[in-house]
DNA sequence: TCTATAGTTAGCTATATGGATAACTATGAA
DNA sequence: TTCATAGTTATCCATATAGCTAACTATAGA
Protein backbone atom coordinates (compact mmCIF):
# COMPACT_ATOMS: atom_id res chain seq x y z
CA UNK A 1 0.00 0.00 0.00
CA UNK A 2 1.41 3.57 -0.63
CA UNK A 3 2.13 6.08 2.21
CA UNK A 4 -0.32 8.39 3.77
CA UNK A 5 1.67 11.37 1.85
CA UNK A 6 2.17 9.36 -1.66
CA UNK A 7 -1.56 8.99 -1.35
CA UNK A 8 -2.38 12.58 -0.66
CA UNK A 9 -0.17 13.44 -3.88
CA UNK A 10 -1.84 11.52 -6.21
CA UNK A 11 -5.83 11.94 -4.77
CA UNK A 12 -5.10 16.03 -5.27
CA UNK A 13 -3.40 15.63 -8.37
CA UNK A 14 -6.08 13.76 -9.75
CA UNK A 15 -8.76 15.72 -8.81
CA UNK A 16 -7.17 19.10 -9.96
CA UNK A 17 -8.76 18.78 -13.29
CA UNK A 18 -12.29 19.09 -14.21
CA UNK A 19 -12.30 16.63 -16.42
CA UNK A 20 -11.80 13.89 -13.41
CA UNK A 21 -13.65 15.76 -11.30
CA UNK A 22 -16.49 15.57 -13.48
CA UNK A 23 -16.17 12.04 -13.81
CA UNK A 24 -15.88 12.05 -10.04
CA UNK A 25 -19.79 13.67 -9.66
CA UNK A 26 -21.33 11.25 -12.40
CA UNK A 27 -19.72 8.16 -10.49
CA UNK A 28 -20.69 9.36 -7.04
CA UNK A 29 -24.26 8.90 -8.11
CA UNK A 30 -23.77 5.83 -10.36
CA UNK A 31 -21.30 2.79 -11.69
CA UNK A 32 -20.72 3.89 -15.25
CA UNK A 33 -18.99 2.15 -18.26
CA UNK A 34 -16.13 4.05 -20.04
CA UNK A 35 -18.16 5.10 -23.19
CA UNK A 36 -21.08 6.37 -20.83
CA UNK A 37 -18.39 8.72 -18.97
CA UNK A 38 -16.72 9.64 -21.73
CA UNK A 39 -19.73 10.67 -24.14
CA UNK A 40 -19.97 14.28 -22.21
CA UNK A 41 -16.63 15.48 -23.36
CA UNK A 42 -15.19 16.37 -26.34
CA UNK A 43 -12.23 14.28 -26.53
CA UNK A 44 -10.78 11.43 -28.59
CA UNK A 45 -11.19 8.33 -26.34
CA UNK A 46 -7.59 7.67 -25.38
CA UNK A 47 -6.95 10.65 -24.32
CA UNK A 48 -10.39 10.51 -21.66
CA UNK A 49 -8.55 6.47 -20.71
CA UNK A 50 -5.65 8.60 -19.65
CA UNK A 51 -7.82 10.68 -16.98
CA UNK A 52 -9.24 7.33 -16.19
CA UNK A 53 -6.06 5.63 -15.17
CA UNK A 54 -5.31 8.22 -13.75
CA UNK A 55 -8.19 8.40 -10.96
CA UNK A 56 -7.64 4.70 -10.76
CA UNK A 57 -3.73 4.63 -9.94
CA UNK A 58 -5.04 7.26 -7.23
CA UNK A 59 -7.12 5.18 -6.13
CA UNK A 60 -10.68 7.15 -6.28
CA UNK A 61 -12.53 4.94 -8.58
CA UNK A 62 -12.09 1.35 -9.69
CA UNK A 63 -12.93 -0.64 -12.90
CA UNK A 64 -13.45 -4.24 -14.32
CA UNK A 65 -14.12 -5.45 -17.25
CA UNK A 66 -17.13 -7.54 -17.95
CA UNK A 67 -16.99 -8.72 -21.98
CA UNK A 68 -15.69 -5.76 -23.61
CA UNK A 69 -17.51 -3.43 -21.48
CA UNK A 70 -15.25 -1.62 -18.57
CA UNK A 71 -17.43 -0.75 -15.91
CA UNK A 72 -15.85 1.97 -12.99
CA UNK A 73 -17.32 2.84 -9.60
CA UNK A 74 -16.09 4.91 -7.12
CA UNK A 75 -14.22 4.36 -3.95
CA UNK A 76 -15.77 6.98 -1.31
CA UNK A 77 -12.62 6.08 0.99
CA UNK A 78 -9.94 7.46 -1.07
CA UNK A 79 -12.05 10.90 -0.68
CA UNK A 80 -12.13 10.27 3.28
CA UNK A 81 -7.96 11.07 3.24
CA UNK A 82 -8.31 14.27 1.73
CA UNK A 83 -10.95 15.44 4.05
CA UNK A 84 -8.99 13.61 6.65
CA UNK A 85 -6.09 16.33 5.91
CA UNK A 86 -8.20 19.17 5.36
CA UNK A 87 -10.50 18.80 8.26
CA UNK A 88 -6.75 18.67 10.38
CA UNK A 89 -5.72 21.67 8.50
CA UNK A 90 -8.82 24.00 9.50
CA UNK A 91 -8.77 22.51 13.18
CA UNK A 92 -4.99 24.00 13.48
CA UNK A 93 -6.39 26.94 12.47
CA UNK A 94 -9.61 27.46 14.36
CA UNK A 95 -7.46 26.04 17.70
CA UNK A 96 -5.13 29.35 17.03
CA UNK A 97 -5.25 32.39 19.64
CA UNK A 98 -4.90 35.08 17.18
CA UNK A 99 -7.81 33.54 15.09
CA UNK A 100 -10.29 36.24 15.47
CA UNK A 101 -8.09 38.89 15.12
CA UNK A 102 -6.91 37.52 11.81
CA UNK A 103 -10.17 37.54 10.49
CA UNK A 104 -11.26 40.40 11.39
CA UNK A 105 -8.41 41.52 9.16
CA UNK A 106 -9.04 39.64 6.25
CA UNK A 107 -12.60 41.37 6.77
CA UNK A 108 -11.56 44.73 6.55
CA UNK A 109 -9.36 43.97 3.99
CA UNK A 110 -11.97 42.51 1.63
CA UNK A 111 -14.53 45.44 2.60
CA UNK A 112 -11.49 47.53 1.21
CA UNK A 113 -11.02 45.82 -1.71
CA UNK A 114 -14.61 46.41 -2.82
CA UNK B 1 -12.97 36.66 -9.34
CA UNK B 2 -12.21 33.58 -10.84
CA UNK B 3 -15.00 31.19 -11.26
CA UNK B 4 -15.34 28.03 -8.94
CA UNK B 5 -14.40 25.52 -11.67
CA UNK B 6 -10.94 27.61 -11.94
CA UNK B 7 -10.09 27.20 -8.02
CA UNK B 8 -11.31 24.03 -8.01
CA UNK B 9 -8.44 23.13 -10.35
CA UNK B 10 -5.77 25.91 -8.89
CA UNK B 11 -6.66 25.03 -5.25
CA UNK B 12 -6.30 20.86 -5.78
CA UNK B 13 -3.21 21.63 -7.36
CA UNK B 14 -1.09 23.24 -5.19
CA UNK B 15 -2.57 20.73 -2.53
CA UNK B 16 -1.08 18.12 -4.44
CA UNK B 17 2.79 18.40 -3.73
CA UNK B 18 4.17 18.10 -0.09
CA UNK B 19 6.33 21.36 0.43
CA UNK B 20 3.46 23.01 -0.53
CA UNK B 21 1.41 20.71 1.72
CA UNK B 22 3.68 21.31 4.33
CA UNK B 23 3.45 24.97 4.18
CA UNK B 24 0.15 24.77 4.78
CA UNK B 25 0.16 22.68 7.73
CA UNK B 26 2.73 25.59 9.37
CA UNK B 27 0.25 28.12 8.14
CA UNK B 28 -2.59 26.81 9.53
CA UNK B 29 -0.36 27.47 12.95
CA UNK B 30 0.76 30.62 12.52
CA UNK B 31 1.77 33.34 9.77
CA UNK B 32 5.46 33.13 9.32
CA UNK B 33 8.30 34.71 6.72
CA UNK B 34 9.61 33.49 3.81
CA UNK B 35 12.64 31.78 5.06
CA UNK B 36 11.39 30.48 8.53
CA UNK B 37 8.73 28.59 5.89
CA UNK B 38 11.88 27.93 3.48
CA UNK B 39 14.00 26.41 6.16
CA UNK B 40 12.75 23.19 6.93
CA UNK B 41 13.91 22.30 3.08
CA UNK B 42 16.18 21.12 0.93
CA UNK B 43 16.03 23.73 -1.65
CA UNK B 44 17.24 26.26 -3.40
CA UNK B 45 14.96 29.76 -2.53
CA UNK B 46 14.37 30.81 -5.84
CA UNK B 47 12.31 27.23 -5.97
CA UNK B 48 10.90 27.42 -2.75
CA UNK B 49 9.58 30.57 -3.68
CA UNK B 50 7.48 29.34 -7.05
CA UNK B 51 6.04 26.81 -4.38
CA UNK B 52 4.79 30.07 -2.33
CA UNK B 53 3.56 31.63 -5.81
CA UNK B 54 1.51 28.89 -6.72
CA UNK B 55 -0.16 28.86 -3.22
CA UNK B 56 -0.72 32.21 -3.48
CA UNK B 57 -2.39 32.51 -7.07
CA UNK B 58 -4.51 29.46 -5.65
CA UNK B 59 -5.94 31.54 -3.31
CA UNK B 60 -4.95 29.29 -0.14
CA UNK B 61 -2.46 32.01 1.24
CA UNK B 62 -1.74 35.72 1.25
CA UNK B 63 1.25 37.66 1.77
CA UNK B 64 2.90 41.14 2.37
CA UNK B 65 6.25 42.31 2.54
CA UNK B 66 7.14 44.58 5.55
CA UNK B 67 10.70 46.12 5.19
CA UNK B 68 12.69 43.31 3.64
CA UNK B 69 10.40 40.61 5.57
CA UNK B 70 7.60 39.02 3.39
CA UNK B 71 5.30 37.35 6.29
CA UNK B 72 2.26 34.75 4.47
CA UNK B 73 -0.73 34.22 6.31
CA UNK B 74 -3.62 31.06 5.22
CA UNK B 75 -6.51 31.95 3.90
CA UNK B 76 -8.60 29.51 5.46
CA UNK B 77 -11.36 30.38 3.12
CA UNK B 78 -10.01 28.19 -0.29
CA UNK B 79 -9.77 25.01 1.70
CA UNK B 80 -13.35 25.52 2.10
CA UNK B 81 -14.60 25.42 -1.47
CA UNK B 82 -12.27 22.06 -1.83
CA UNK B 83 -14.23 20.83 1.48
CA UNK B 84 -17.49 21.87 -0.29
CA UNK B 85 -16.56 20.11 -3.47
CA UNK B 86 -15.60 17.23 -1.40
CA UNK B 87 -18.87 16.98 1.02
CA UNK B 88 -20.64 17.01 -1.83
CA UNK B 89 -19.54 14.40 -3.73
CA UNK B 90 -19.85 12.00 -0.63
CA UNK B 91 -23.96 13.21 -0.29
CA UNK B 92 -24.17 12.18 -3.81
CA UNK B 93 -22.74 8.78 -3.23
CA UNK B 94 -24.22 8.64 0.48
CA UNK B 95 -27.74 9.19 -1.23
CA UNK B 96 -27.42 6.38 -3.67
CA UNK B 97 -29.63 3.53 -2.82
CA UNK B 98 -27.52 0.62 -4.06
CA UNK B 99 -24.94 2.11 -1.44
CA UNK B 100 -24.80 -0.50 1.02
CA UNK B 101 -23.80 -3.49 -1.44
CA UNK B 102 -21.14 -2.28 -3.14
CA UNK B 103 -20.77 -0.97 0.58
CA UNK B 104 -20.18 -4.90 0.95
CA UNK B 105 -18.53 -5.82 -1.93
CA UNK B 106 -15.68 -3.54 -1.12
CA UNK B 107 -15.46 -4.78 2.57
CA UNK B 108 -15.75 -8.20 1.16
CA UNK B 109 -12.72 -7.20 -1.64
CA UNK B 110 -10.73 -5.82 1.63
CA UNK B 111 -10.56 -8.86 3.31
CA UNK B 112 -9.74 -11.42 0.17
CA UNK B 113 -7.27 -9.32 -0.51
CA UNK B 114 -5.49 -9.19 2.93
C1' DT C 1 -18.76 -15.88 -40.08
C1' DC C 2 -18.95 -11.13 -40.81
C1' DT C 3 -19.36 -6.59 -38.78
C1' DA C 4 -19.98 -3.18 -35.52
C1' DT C 5 -18.89 -2.04 -30.77
C1' DA C 6 -15.87 -1.12 -26.81
C1' DG C 7 -11.69 -0.51 -25.44
C1' DT C 8 -6.46 -0.73 -25.88
C1' DT C 9 -1.68 0.11 -27.37
C1' DA C 10 1.82 2.71 -29.44
C1' DG C 11 3.68 6.57 -30.68
C1' DC C 12 3.83 11.81 -31.32
C1' DT C 13 3.54 16.90 -29.74
C1' DA C 14 3.13 21.17 -27.05
C1' DT C 15 3.03 23.03 -22.68
C1' DA C 16 3.45 22.97 -17.64
C1' DT C 17 6.03 21.77 -13.61
C1' DG C 18 9.62 21.44 -10.23
C1' DG C 19 14.08 21.87 -9.71
C1' DA C 20 18.71 24.41 -10.41
C1' DT C 21 22.33 28.60 -10.71
C1' DA C 22 23.81 33.38 -11.30
C1' DA C 23 23.20 37.84 -10.68
C1' DC C 24 20.40 41.35 -8.89
C1' DT C 25 17.63 44.85 -5.50
C1' DA C 26 16.43 46.68 -1.27
C1' DT C 27 16.76 47.24 3.65
C1' DG C 28 18.55 46.86 8.51
C1' DA C 29 22.54 47.19 11.35
C1' DA C 30 27.43 48.21 12.64
C1' DT D 1 29.01 53.87 4.32
C1' DT D 2 29.80 49.27 4.20
C1' DC D 3 28.08 44.66 4.84
C1' DA D 4 24.95 41.05 5.73
C1' DT D 5 20.16 39.69 5.25
C1' DA D 6 15.90 38.71 2.77
C1' DG D 7 14.01 38.24 -1.24
C1' DT D 8 13.68 38.74 -6.46
C1' DT D 9 14.53 38.18 -11.42
C1' DA D 10 16.22 35.86 -15.33
C1' DT D 11 17.49 31.62 -17.51
C1' DC D 12 17.95 27.03 -18.00
C1' DC D 13 16.91 21.97 -17.75
C1' DA D 14 14.59 17.37 -17.28
C1' DT D 15 10.40 15.29 -16.67
C1' DA D 16 5.41 15.02 -16.46
C1' DT D 17 0.96 16.08 -18.37
C1' DA D 18 -2.76 16.41 -21.49
C1' DG D 19 -3.95 16.16 -25.77
C1' DC D 20 -3.77 13.88 -30.59
C1' DT D 21 -3.93 9.98 -34.57
C1' DA D 22 -3.37 5.38 -36.31
C1' DA D 23 -3.69 0.86 -35.81
C1' DC D 24 -4.85 -2.90 -32.97
C1' DT D 25 -7.65 -6.71 -29.98
C1' DA D 26 -11.56 -8.81 -28.34
C1' DT D 27 -16.45 -9.64 -27.96
C1' DA D 28 -21.62 -9.33 -29.02
C1' DG D 29 -24.98 -9.65 -32.39
C1' DA D 30 -26.94 -10.46 -37.17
Amino acid sequence: MDNYENSLDSVFHALADPTRRAVIERLSQKASTISELAEPFNMALPSFMKHIGVLEKSGLIDSKKVGRVRTCEIKPEALSATQTWLDEQRALWEGRTDRLAEYVENLTKEEQSK
